[in-house]
DNA sequence: CGCCAATTCCGAAACGTTTGGGATCGCCGC
DNA sequence: GCGGCGATCCCAAACGTTTCGGAATTGGCG
């Protein structure tokens, strides 16, 4: 290993100067940076991350802990997350360490540990729901961390998008149309985000002077065979929806299935709408008609993520820094006005 | 930040002692030790990471390096590698950490910058290639390393299966039956493994005295929708295969589909065969008839992989220690005996 | 009483880096 | 001639840990 000891033996000049010189600090006479800087090439010289770390106590290394389970389902979502994040945090220089826990581990007891064995600067905590104590952990800790998502119940630093104006937005569009029984295939409700998106339904519907009917939402893990069942269920249903809001594109694919399988076309005998995430790993391609809703790509929000966190690590004391990313409604081709709907089987 | 330092001061001992007594040294009085240790959790005292790595020149971090990639479908199986080979390495006391590179970086130019600032203890690399370098600038660096999968061409350190036993025992076990046009749907030929499994399968022809058709020969993304278009190709011919091959058990999903689109009948029409990786989070359930074909958990491989780096990190001199998991072979319910077929349909 | 060994302890150095507080030198202005 | 100043350099301490070599205390034994 290429130490600073090395090159200063190489170009006669002590330790200190050989560091000022690689650290860009001013007390140090311009050719002779150049001869160190050239040394320090020439030998390989790579500064050591421990060492550095020790002295300036951080170590460029943030980490994601991650419940492992055994139901497969439950990490639908983590690919995109894993990867997208780590892209980001890798291109920030920084380095990302998943750690993936034992099925039933102590996630707050695990995040206090990597914390206080130091080596870590900073945690990213994705899916908060009203249960965990991870937010609160890492407050009373005083470690810099950021959350996807947020917990309206605790101030934190976060980035997210208005769940809230996700589910108003679309409901609201879809009793616009005439529709009234309006089927909602929410995410799992142990999550703040499903919360606030059934609240947002919820208040469109009451907007409206309506009310949602609680035999049209339906939680569940938001990947495309829970989607089409939950599908299949509600187009069985006596009284079927005339609408279906997907909580993302790949429900939104099952429903697709499920309306081929029933023979139920799409928009003409039911309207969908979806959230799109812009997932890259599962793209929302292929849809026939175009499907439309409102959509937040999630890219956007590692990329934030990133700097965000990077930024609340360099600064000593945690910000409250939260951001809200821009949220955008297309209405598709996969929706229809439920009078123009009816005219138009009545018609030619 | 609780240290060695706070517990001499509360204990009234040197840090020398403290450090040997937590360190379970034998020159500590047993009743020492014990206040040493009730003081050490009294006050929280976690050791720091990062000292001891400093002082031991061992960090505990083990790094994978993928490419990054606009293309999702190349990172068709990582989310199963990342997160088995994350689990395993968080669950031997590791830290697992991901680099995900910018599209087009230089990956053996990051592995080598990472190795060289210390603070990596070595790393794993999946999916050999013949064109890649990592396996021999890894080498060269006297970094720790172990391979998922193999180059035949160099020795090195690696847990793989037997692939050329995979494409040979299926493709012999067809043959036996009597089928002669047997399709096979390959992985990407780019890939070790991949091109062991043509070489098996081959060798099976050879030893029936007989060739492969390259017609039927496809080289593929392993998921499903590209495993069901290649079937629905391949049973549009003129000359249409009687059995398929297939990579994994996500082709053999798309096959099945195909098959179904196509009005073909398994195993009526059409004998199928998989290689299953036990995958967890895409796991082989669901197929009717049931699927036979060769078998190795990659769970299996995450494990031995993750004991074995750590060996390897711990033996100063790289050992080429390599192991092969073992291979199972089921017949399943989805291959029949071509003679077999042809009687039953003329029979009654 | 003196010697040896076992037991238990500690000082100090080391890992490679950063940084505060000087040191040295030449030069200017008074 | 001298104080001061800017430019350039270096010493030494520090981060928290491990570990080598030795020191102090005790007990046994000749």
């Amino acid at each position: 290993m290429v130490t600073l000891k090395d090159i200063s033996r190489d170009v006669g000049l002590s330790i200190t100067q050989v560091s000022r010189a690689l650290g860009g600090h001013t007390d140090v006479n311009a050719a002779t940076r150049e001869r160190v800087q050239l040394a320090a090439t020439r030998l390989g010289y790579r500064p050591n991350a421990i060492a550095r770390s020790l002295k300036t106590g951080r170590s460029g290394i943030v980490a994601m802990i991650v419940a492992g389970s055994r139901d497969p389902d439950s990490n639908a979502h983590l690919f995109e997350i894993v990867m997208g994040l780590s892209a980001e945090i890798s291109a920030l220089g920084l380095q990302f360490v998943l750690h993936v826990g034992q099925p039933g581990a102590d996630v707050v007891k695990l995040h206090t540990e990597l914390y206080r064995s130091g080596g870590i600067d900073g945690f990213v905590i994705i899916g908060p729901s009203p249960a965990d104590q991870r937010i609160k952990c890492l407050t009373d800790l005083g470690a810099p961390f950021i959350v996807h998502g947020r917990d309206p119940e605790q101030p934190h630093p976060f980035v997210d998008i208005d769940n809230f104006d996700v589910g108003r937005t679309m409901a609201d569009h879809l009793l616009s149309l005439g529709h009234r029984r309006i089927a909602f295939l929410n995410g799992p409700l142990s999550e703040f985000f499903a919360i606030q998106r059934q609240r947002g339904v919820d208040a469109a519907f009451a907007a409206h002077g309506l009310s949602v009917d609680p035999a049209l939402i339906r939680s569940i893990t938001m990947i495309e065979p829970q989607g089409r069942s939950a599908a299949r269920d509600l187009l069985q249903l006596d009284n079927p929806p005339t609408a279906i809001i997907a909580g993302n594109t790949m429900i939104a694919r099952g429903v697709y299935h499920a309306a081929a399988d029933a023979g139920v076309s799409i928009p003409g005998d039911l309207s969908v709408l979806a959230h799109d995430d812009g997932l890259e790993l599962f793209p929302a391609v292929g849809f026939q008609p175009p499907l439309g809703g409102t959509s937040a790509h999630l890219s956007a929000a590692w990329i934030s993520l990133s700097a965000d966190l990077k930024q609340i690590i360099a600064a000593s004391k945690t910000p409250m820094h939260n951001r809200i990313l821009d949220l955008t409604f297309d209405k598709g081709s996969a929706t229809q006005s439920i009078l123009v709907d009816r005219s138009m089987r009545v018609g030619p």
